[in-house]
DNA sequence: CGGCCGATCCACT
DNA sequence: GTGGATCGGCCGA
């Protein structure tokens, strides 16, 4: 067929140089491609349909705001890496890594369809009712492909790392939406820095954020 | 379907 | 000590 596609009909694996590039560029470039984990257990791959850019040292929502610290060290690393951090007492998140080394930012991957590994996936996950939720969410996300804590760090750009981007149909311009972030305190609408494929299933409810404290009991 | 709330522990103050 | 880039179960409509 065409030549993008290669000899072997996979699509390329996105490079440093595809991350290393401002966050907002980033972010919506993303949607429509595929992580991939690759473990004993097999493959899981996820078509990402939604996801958030946090600008790092400049960016109030971002973990890396308050500057370096030993989570956020791989923030500071070079493009292209996974930032996976631990919140809320049980859930991992996965994020990668963009612009110069040195800079802090990073693009969180919110949500996406299982195109590949579905039955390992649903098994990782413990609540799984429909294959829409299997993936629905970044801490659903992160846990279908099989990642934790041992990944962050890891190198996404390398030939042979366990864990590969790879290159979608880019999908209708028209269908990229973009608003506030989820869940994120003091992210007015004047911040559009979470981005989705308009019609998507897979794609997680919006929350705005709420204190545990002032919501519930006094 | 939507709202509420507990779980559970780590990073940072 | 405080609260979080969340999730899933339970409840009522």
């Amino acid at each position: 067929m065409s030549a993008r596609a290669g000899s072997s009909g996979v699509a390329p694996q996105l490079t440093a140089a595809f991350f290393d590039r401002p966050v907002l560029e980033v972010a919506p470039d993303l949607l429509g491609a595929t992580v991939e984990h690759r473990t004993a257990a097999g493959i899981v791959a996820v078509r990402l349909t939604e996801v958030e850019a946090y600008d790092g040292e400049n960016d109030p929502g971002s973990h890396a705001f308050r500057g370096r610290t030993p989570r956020t060290r791989v923030m500071f690393g070079p493009p292209g890496r996974v930032y996976v951090y631990f919140t809320y007492g049980m859930h991992w998140c996965m994020n990668l890594v963009c612009g110069p080394e040195g800079t802090a930012s990073a693009v969180l991957l919110r949500a996406g369809e299982v195109v590949a590994g579905e039955d390992l996936a649903r098994s990782r996950r413990t609540a799984s009712r429909s294959p829409r939720d299997l993936a629905r969410g970044p801490a659903r996300l992160t846990t279908a492909l099989g990642v934790d804590g041992g990944l962050d760090g890891a190198d996404a750009t390398a030939r042979r790392s366990p864990l590969a981007v790879r290159a979608g149909v880019r999908p209708d311009p028209v269908l990229v939406r973009h608003g506030p972030r989820v869940g994120v305190a003091g992210d007015g609408a004047g911040h559009p820095w979470r981005f989705w494929l308009d019609g998507e299933l897979t794609v997680s409810a919006y929350r705005a954020a709420v204190s545990r404290r002032r919501a519930g009991r006094s």
